[in-house]
DNA sequence: CGTCTGCTTAGACAAACGTCGAGACAGGTT
DNA sequence: AACCTGTCTCGACGTTTGTCTAAGCAGACG
């Protein structure tokens, strides 16, 4: 996929994060944004923002898939593979308790995000 | 696309910024998460992202295009249809002037994008 | 006026994505 | 054991995406 991975596309961000100064502060560096941008497609789709939003908002700090599904139009595969594009992403946990499989958001990852988009206050202009 | 929009998928994001309490303080509303969400898409890109960055790091905030292409083994068009799709996410906003087009980036939404994922320093768990 | 350079648009194509139905697996219940 | 319910995996299908080449438009310059 594309020419323009010179460097290692290889940076572990889902262990620790020793990166990300503002996006708008430093230019990304390629391994950065090979690292990165699989979180933000990741809430690229409105349903899975809604997921996010619904695990990360939740009671306890998880939530069921028994919760989540009725939310949707959308049937119970779909949304199961929605959780895993967010499991692969680094976004979220799953964990299977008895009958019932509760995901809970990786606040780590979401921190990055934040702290990559942060612009000052009034910045420039 | 997809059957879940029951509710108007109409907020006007890109114009005003009235929305965003954070992601997993309350449960995003579909509208909102339709609205959001072509945003995350388009920085979910690393070509996009690395732009986005390069454009909002910008000395003076702008970029020209002639200074953003040379810097990937992308040709002209491809990088031209990248701008295109940061332009209509309404990331960023583009100048000709002369001979050259300039890029600077859209501030607002970057922090509407950035307060959506604040998360406390150290909230649940 | 002609031509050159910078950027965008148009068309094409392979790969990835979002969705579904059918089936498989895990755990609890009778 | 047999069955039921909740969740995930598998294959399939139509749409969207990322990339390219070729062609078009806009200014600058001879």
């Amino acid at each position: 996929m594309s020419k323009q991975a010179a460097s290692s596309p290889r940076l572990d961000l889902t262990a620790d994060a020793p990166c990300c100064p503002p996006l708008a502060q430093r230019r990304v560096p390629a391994g950065t944004a090979a690292a990165l941008a699989p979180a933000f497609k990741a809430l690229g789709d409105p349903v899975r923002l809604q997921l996010m939003s619904m695990i990360a908002s939740a009671e306890g700090g998880e939530a069921c898939v028994c919760d989540l599904t009725p939310a949707f139009d959308l049937t119970g595969p779909t949304i199961s593979h929605h959780l895993k594009t967010l499991r692969e992403a680094g976004l979220v946990d799953a964990e299977r308790r008895g009958t019932w499989v509760y995901y809970r958001a990786r606040p780590a990852l979401l921190r990055q995000l934040a702290a990559l988009l942060t612009v000052e206050p009034t910045a420039a202009s």
